[in-house]
DNA sequence: CATGAATGAGTATTCATTCAT
DNA sequence: GATGAATGAATACTCATTCAT
């Protein structure tokens, strides 16, 4: 029942991995010190430094093991033939979002400043809601087929968005065509 | 020619936001120290304790007095009336992605982690290309109407990671329908 | 009688250097901490960051600033002429080790090792007593002239040591000769 | 062929000694670290303490133990009866700067301090050139008896220099006395 | 208005040492 | 005999903040 040396070392690592995620995704990177992981995994800082080389090491491992690409490659690569895809499509963007939820505090490191969250949020939502309306005005005039205004609003603003930030350039008007096909 | 008292110090607790952001958005808010901001403004760190109360109330000054909100809002409650529902979409969104751009500073400051931004571009990228391809194939495969599975991929990928990330739950299924009406 | 922010400045500086001086010294430049250093100076570790890069920069500016060469330079390179050679001899050798004496904590600084000196003083005192010994003998016999003994012993010894240490090879068939010409 | 415990023990003590020797010279006492030393001995730092009570007892060990003062006074006090004392003097010196060439490690423990080595060198070069030119000025216009000045030089400087660092005063007329006699 | 000297609390990191295995 | 996990205290250095000038 008692652990080998490896085992104990192996354990420990993974351990202060998992303290160093939680204290990252509710501080920040820089917010949180070494001192706060070390806490949290109940150990001096000293120990930290003898599994990884630096505070940021530690990040970088966090970022390499526990990074869930693997998993969204597998996910989105397994052989899906001779079942709908409309079926599919939506189990495979379940299971994503699924993914997305497990790794929450991973994703909380990927997105750091923990004080502009709320105002991001605001932002996120009013913009939101505002091209909803527009697009239910449409709707409501006859102009645009009846459609469930509320989600494509937050598709076409989450698509613009996640492009401008990503870096690669959207043509919006193919995004428009996509939703909207020969409409006038 | 010359300032009025009141006219400089607006002038200057402007121009030392302006040297905030900047420097917020390159180094990260908590990267960023309160010297390289005065630097930034040719002023000693002193001088910024008459304009703000810390480096906190600058984020927050940055976050609410920068914020594009009102523009946003102001872009997207204009009256459109009279002219065709995607046309108007495309330039509204249009206006949408120019103001991001616009804006990049600020975005960089809600999105800190500069060390973690590579592994979630490549996230991103591997992301949207796989479901491109499970899309591209059933196109081939005749099962769904050919369309630009590259823009949908994007879509999918971008409106469930904001979803997840932002808190709002969201119906996959009803995402699914939305780009892909009564297909089967 | 107030001082001016240059010359307070300035004062500071000094007294930086002085504290640092006798610190090191005393513990050895590794030995010796930077709060040590602040404490000598009554001031807090993070003042010295505003007068010196590191501590190490402390250490180099000691060397350079407190440094004595300049004026061994100018006690040496006087105008000797008119007065007898071993009269003036005697007294620049007086002038040196008053230089050297007046530089006492500088001297300690460039010899570190706190922990040695005392199996150093050791060393050298034996040493120089048995030269002396084997001296004295030979004079007792009266083989060696009669001279003062000790002090032949003590330049030896010192000359061999010095050369040794400072890298420069030393003839010491040239030495003996120097001190006993043609004795036989 | 095999060791017994004891040799076994005995040997590893010597290498610790040897290990801790040469890093010391190399860093200084106080720039090695414990895990240097087991480093370069091949060992893990936690063995050390079977074998000495803490680094400083490593020190103090090599100080006693590795201390070559046996050797020098065996060297002086062996006996010379018999043979003409400049000859044997020249030997003995010889033997004396070989003992410390032997030990450069233990004299580099001796004077730690790396950072100054530099400047103390050339403090040391300037004072030896200096004198030498007086005591060559002054031999041209006759009044020195020719002698080898660039020796007579570094014997002044060194015999200075030692006696004010070991800390027993030294009468400068009698060095100068010693070294030219009845010269006026 | 603006500076810059000064502080106190904090940072990541190192290291001598102990001890269960 | 030897290891290596773990600690606690120290280290050099940074930084947000205050305040006399």
């Amino acid at each position: 029942m008692t652990k080998t040396r490896r085992e104990q070392a192996e354990w420990r690592r993974e351990q202060l991995l998992d303290a160093a995620l939680k204290v990252f995704a509710a501080k920040g990177v820089d917010g949180a010190s070494v001192k706060d992981i070390a806490e949290a995994a109940g150990v001096t800082p000293g120990l930290l430094y003898r599994y990884f080389e630096s505070k940021e090491a530690l990040v970088t491992t966090l970022l390499s093991e526990r990074g869930f690409l693997p998993q969204l490659r597998e996910l989105l690569t397994a052989d899906h033939r001779g079942r709908p895809a409309v079926e599919m499509l939506t189990e495979l963007l379940g299971a994503f979002d699924a993914l997305l939820a497990d790794n929450a505090d991973l994703m909380a490191v990927f997105f750091g400043a923990t004080q502009a969250r709320a105002a991001l949020a605001e932002l996120v939502g009013e913009g939101q809601r505002l091209i909803g309306d527009f697009l239910a005005a449409r709707v409501a005039e006859g102009e645009l087929r009846p459609h469930d205004t509320a989600t494509a609003a937050r598709t076409l603003f989450a698509t613009v968005a996640v492009s401008r930030r990503t870096g690669s350039p959207l043509d919006v008007a193919r995004l428009v065509e996509l939703l909207f096909p020969h409409e006038r």
